[in-house]
DNA sequence: TTGAAAGCGCTAACAC
DNA sequence: GTGTTAGCGCTTTCAA
């Protein structure tokens, strides 16, 4: 029942427990003989160190956080997929993955050095920023992902939205549309901000007159982007092209034209924005842009581990390119 | 720089550490007062409790694991989601959440009782088993989402899949489908055997053959849906509905059949099982069945977290209703 | 109502 | 190479 220690395989084997610690730590001062003997012991014991006690002597607690600004509402399915996936590749096994949404705290009393070794933060909103300063101010080795920080001193691994944005729109603006809608993200998001920024900045620098009436705001999910479209399909001058701010708000776009008889794309353009899986697979298949969640969490989970290792301290802000993913929900028009 | 302890609070509130410890565990043992000054203090001193320490002497590590098969491929973004929404709704501030998936493992090494307080394990597969063995060997309260377990003394949570299988499949006949397919979910997964078993079972029960013909091995993701329906396509004669073991290799299937200019439903229906986020957006929204992930996450969580704080313990087998959502995706045919 | 002392399991000086 | 000892921060007897 109660289990094995380092002290029950030291009086099995004749030796005192530091001996054993040691014997189990490969470290250099120890005959490699008693080391195998020791080691076999605890194999036959079926030894297991309680972390619990590790932690406490060597101030270290294996446990590796990783945060969404929320676990709720606004983070779809596949960007955490992809960042829980891309950060679990990276760490080793010794530590510990902890999920949490930063919003189920009531305070961020539990956030500690005691009891994270590193923290990646992946925010979705300047919601997140008291949690990160918290972090930071608390010395816990922190990185910051998918967001750009600039206040405080912290790792940061961003995509560049807004160069995605405007590339979208430029290329929806050479395909010849010209009353092209925006359907936004959810308010307060960082990434809804650049976005909004990227399409607005293409309008401008193809000439291309922005009216307020093809902005239509969304939540980033499927039935806020079904309603967002409805709306812009009741104006009395429909827009020909609508640039969606994440896929999930595309799917549920194509959905509101396609019940009103319309098809996508040959009575209406759509694209979308991040490059969900099931993108690719939609019909018709949806054009937009690749934001490499995976990859950023990857890049961010191994350079937390790094510097936690090291303790080599670099505060640079690391780009992620995003990338236009042409499909077929884009139809050319005269005009361009 | 070092954090601090009882000890400093105890210096500066004129008391010994125990007194500190009372006072913030709110034990009974102790004076209003001296509790509510020795509050104030560690409040002003910001302390927050070593977990590790903590954990040493209490034996409980304040970590709850979510395990699933697999976080590399086999597991869907959706049921990822699902899964982790659920348990995170009703587990306590207290604990840390920790996800991983069971083929990172090298070795159960780490899998114990000092490490987990509990262990939440979302079973898509038979491979599991020497895992939940393990855990349940080890005495770790422990319970199996998803998949029922026979030998083992587990709690488990599980869909009744081959009651939605069967629903699913009679729902086709009775539209009048006698031709119909099933692109199968990934080898070795019981979903995988549970579904077959009850597609099989309402072909027998309605006296429709079946065919080795008519039947597609997939793996559950998006591209072997669509290679499987590209070969079902090429048959000779085809279907005239197909059954998709999950709805993500439903999207795939339906891409196939569009991509041969090929419309569903009307020249092939189109079903398939899990209910995912997008599946009613989808064109034509689709027909499946919805297993219940977040709830019985929710359920099983709550369950285990009972079972650790008071040791009651009941090994029952619960079965969450699956049910039929019929969307857009079937034709009703002649001959029904 | 409080304090002294012991101990959870481990690592790390320090001595031999 | 190995053992003795101390101590990480906390809770919990036991005694006062």
């Amino acid at each position: 029942m109660s289990s094995v220690t380092i002290k029950d395989i030291a009086k099995l084997a004749g030796v005192s427990h530091t001996t054993v610690s040691r014997a189990l730590n490969d470290s250099p001062l120890i005959n490699p003989e008693t080391k195998e003997r020791i080691k076999a012991i605890a194999g036959s014991l079926q030894y297991t160190p309680n972390y619990s006690a590790r932690s406490l002597v060597l101030d270290r607690s294996y446990n590796l956080g990783l945060f969404f600004s929320t676990l709720r509402t606004g983070t779809s399915a596949g960007f955490l997929y992809e960042a829980i996936k891309g950060v679990n590749d990276v760490i080793k096994d010794e530590y510990n993955l902890i999920v949490r949404g930063i919003d189920d705290y009531k305070s961020f009393h539990q956030v500690n050095r005691k009891s994270f070794d590193g923290i990646i933060v992946m925010s979705q909103s300047a919601s997140d920023q008291p949690f990160i300063e918290y972090a930071a101010e608390k010395g816990i080795p922190l990185i910051v992902l998918n967001r750009e920080i600039e206040d405080v001193q912290v790792m940061n691994v961003v995509p560049d939205d807004q160069s995605g944005a405007f590339r979208m729109t430029e290329y929806l603006i050479q395909q010849g549309h010209r009353r092209i809608a925006i359907i936004e993200g959810k308010e307060g998001f960082k990434s809804t901000q650049s976005r909004r920024d990227g399409y607005l900045e293409a309008l401008r620098k193809y000439h291309v007159a922005f009216s307020e009436a093809m902005s239509a705001q969304g939540n980033y999910d499927l039935e806020s982007g079904y309603a967002a479209m409805n709306r812009l399909l009741d104006l009395p001058e429909r827009p020909t092209a609508v640039f969606c701010c994440n896929d999930d708000m595309a799917l549920g776009a194509v959905k509101a034209i396609t019940e009103r008889g319309l098809k996508v794309p040959d009575d209406l353009s759509v694209v979308g924005f991040d490059d969900q899986l099931f993108s690719a697979f939609m019909t018709p298949a949806l054009t937009t842009i690749r934001r490499p969640i995976e990859e950023m969490s990857r890049a961010g989970a191994a350079k937390l581990l790094a510097f936690i290792e090291s303790k080599q301290l670099e505060h640079e802000t690391v780009y992620f390119h995003t990338e236009l993913v042409i499909r077929d929900s884009v139809k050319t028009i005269a005009g361009g």
